[in-house]
DNA sequence: TGTACATCAGTGAACGCGCGTTCACTGATGTAC
DNA sequence: TGTACATCAGTGAACGCGCGTTCACTGATGTAC
């Protein structure tokens, strides 16, 4: 069974690096030191290894958080850093979707079959809101779905930016995860 | 020169419609009534069409703002909608670049050399904040940066799931945008 | 212990196909005298 | 006006190549008796 996680690593390492255009058989056969032939004894066609590798490759969950520990303007800060980490590590993967709407549709099924997608980190930014709304630390009035979406959303378009000039991580993260917070947020008064 | 338009057109169409992966010579000529050959009189290679497409079909600019004109509250509502629309054109074009780590590198380097990019709309967004300020009709304190970076950013995440979903336009996108917007900004006191 | 067979990870070489690209060509339109 | 040539948009057919995929095979390891 090792010869299947090392293809994996292999598809995922072309596909992060090079994109997806450049992940073929025979590139992933290469960097996984293996015969072309061995990944047919492994999976289907080469769409199943795409798919294999963004579910099990699709790198990591966002930080969860727990409500009612600790400063919630220091919590934010901390899963919105965590944020721009996580789409930076998934946007190239990501975007390699949207190459084949074929490829596209076949993931967004296989995800929403078990109810994943790329809105969790969203849902679980907003879950964290509520509860914290809830226990009277963020003004009572707030639009948390609006609050999570900004946060979320600037993370995102952050991530986005740094890959966009091939750079591995968002630049001054803690720093903007800083102003980004604080501007977004009222807290109780 | 009707002709590379309509090659232009063409490839475009294909490339939003069904993913660079499909936008091959054969499916752009086909689509555009030409023959292949066609193709090589108008463009060099195959990444000189795609670089064309995304320079001179890359989905419009975001709509424009005049500081000191109109209810502050309701131009950032107005262009927070024109953003998802930008986004929502622009999205799947700009995810296919990501495809080709080398596409990317042509790309990035021919929109730096023109001083354009994908922090236009950003920058942009991030004027009008300052010119608002220093009008008065924002408060003195706001961090105009972080600000733009919110709202944009929700923008283009909502633009990018709705894409996920195989949707052309952000649903709701009118009561999304006031409620971001609400949520974001503290008007002058 | 030896022997005969089964299982299983892995491969070399070939396959047909569709890709991007090129080339010699056509036929319509303009132009000089 | 006719004729000879130039220009130019556009094409059919072929090219070599690299792709995804398959197939018959190997050789090491396990297993039954």
């Amino acid at each position: 069974m090792a010869a299947r996680e090392t293809i994996l690593d292999a598809a995922a390492a072309i596909m992060r690096e090079q994109g997806i255009a450049r992940a073929t058989t025979k590139e992933i056969a290469r960097a996984a030191g293996y015969s072309e032939a061995l990944l047919y004894k492994y999976f289907a066609d080469k769409q199943a290894i795409y798919l294999a590798v963004l579910k099990e490759r699709a790198g990591g969950a966002a930080p969860p958080l727990e409500p009612g520990v600790g400063d919630v303007h220091d919590n934010l800060v901390d899963v919105t850093v965590g944020l721009m980490e996580f789409y930076v590590a998934s946007f190239p993967m990501s975007a390699s979707i949207f190459s084949d709407r074929e490829l596209l549709a076949a993931w967004r099924d296989g995800m929403s079959a078990r109810g994943m997608g790329p809105r969790a980190p969203l849902r679980g930014l907003e879950r964290y809101l509520e509860e914290e709304t809830a226990l009277g630390r963020l003004a009572s009035g707030t639009d948390v779905a609006a609050l999570a979406a900004l946060l979320c959303g600037a993370a995102f378009q952050a991530a986005f930016l740094a890959c966009y000039d091939g750079l591995s991580a968002v630049p001054n993260a803690a720093s903007r995860a800083e102003a980004l917070v604080s501007t977004a947020v009222s807290l109780r008064p």
